[in-house]
DNA sequence: CATAAGGGTTCCAGTCACGGGAAGGTCAAG
DNA sequence: CTTGACCTTCCCGTGACTGGAACCCTTATG
C-alpha cells in the first residue's frame, strides 16, 4: 500500500501519516522507488492511532497506549489510568469552558445588539 | 510604572504584556535608561485584555473588542456578533469534548483496571 | 517520443499565545 | 563596591499538524 491508499483507509491526511511516520508511531517499509510501503499491520496501527487521537488522547499517550497494546503483558489498570487522567482532564477543560460561557452568555443576552454604542459586554470588561 | 508594577496590577505575567507590545495591543512609552514606561490607561488596556482573554477570546478578537471599545461611534450589535460568534464556538467545543467524555467514560467504565490484560478500552481503540 | 496528470518524496515555514533561559544593562541599599 | 532585584533584547521550544515549494516516479494518451 502506498501512502494514497492508507490515507483514504485510515480516514488520516497524508501528511500526519508522514508525521506520524517523523516520531516514530508507524515505521512503514520503502520500495525501491523510495515510496513508503504500508502493510496491514501500518494500517491498523494508523487507524488506533486515529481513533485514539479523536477521544482526544496527546500524541505521547497515543504512544503509551500503542506500547499497551502491543504487550501482551499488559495490566488493563495501566490502560485505565491513562484513559481515567484524560478524562479528568477533559471534565476540567469542559468545567472552564461552561464557565466562560455562563458569563458569556449572560453578557450577549444583556447585551441590546443595535446601533447604540452603550454596552454591557464591553462595560464588564472594561471595569472587570 | 514599570513592567513589575503593572505585571502585579494586572495580573498578566510581563512576559506577556512585552508581547503584548510586540504585536501593537499596548504602546507604552520609553524611559531615557529604555525600560517601557506605562501609564494608567496601558494598565487599563492589559486588565482589558486579561479579562477578554479570561472569557477564551483570542487575540485577534481582542484586538477588535479593543478597537470598539475606543471607538465611541461603535454600535453594540458590532460587539455582540464578535461575543455571539466566539460563544457559538465555546458551545461548540464543549459539545464535541462531552462527546468524548461520554465515549471514554463508558469505555474505562467498562475497563477491570486490574491486572489482566484483557481491556475493552484498547479493544474499541483496536477495533473502532 | 513528448507530455500531462496524478501519484510520491524531502524540507522549510507557519500556526497560537505565549514561556524558558541566556547575556547583559540599571538602580537602590548596605 | 558589591549584591540583588529589576529591566532589556534575542532566540528557541511548545502540539500536532498544515501549506507550499521543488523535485522524482509511473502510466496513459496524442
Amino acid at each position: 500500500m502506498n501512502i494514497g491508499d492508507v490515507s483514504r483507509r485510515s480516514g488520516l491526511p497524508a501528511k500526519t501519516i508522514r508525521y506520524y511516520e517523523d516520531i516514530g508511531l508507524v515505521t512503514p517499509q520503502r520500495s525501491e522507488n523510495g515510496y513508503r510501503a504500508f502493510r496491514d499491520s501500518d494500517l491498523h496501527k494508523l487507524a488506533f492511532l486515529g481513533r485514539a487521537r479523536t477521544l482526544g488522547f496527546s500524541i505521547e499517550d497515543c504512544r503509551t497506549l500503542m506500547a499497551l497494546y502491543e504487550d501482551g503483558e499488559r495490566e488493563s489498570a495501566q490502560v485505565k489510568a491513562v484513559a481515567q487522567q484524560h478524562l479528568d482532564e477533559i471534565d476540567a477543560k469542559i468545567a472552564q469552558l461552561e464557565s466562560m460561557r455562563d458569563t458569556l452568555a449572560h453578557l450577549v443576552h444583556c447585551c441590546a445588539g443595535d446601533s447604540r454604542p452603550d454596552c454591557p459586554i464591553l462595560s464588564d470588561l472594561a471595569a472587570g
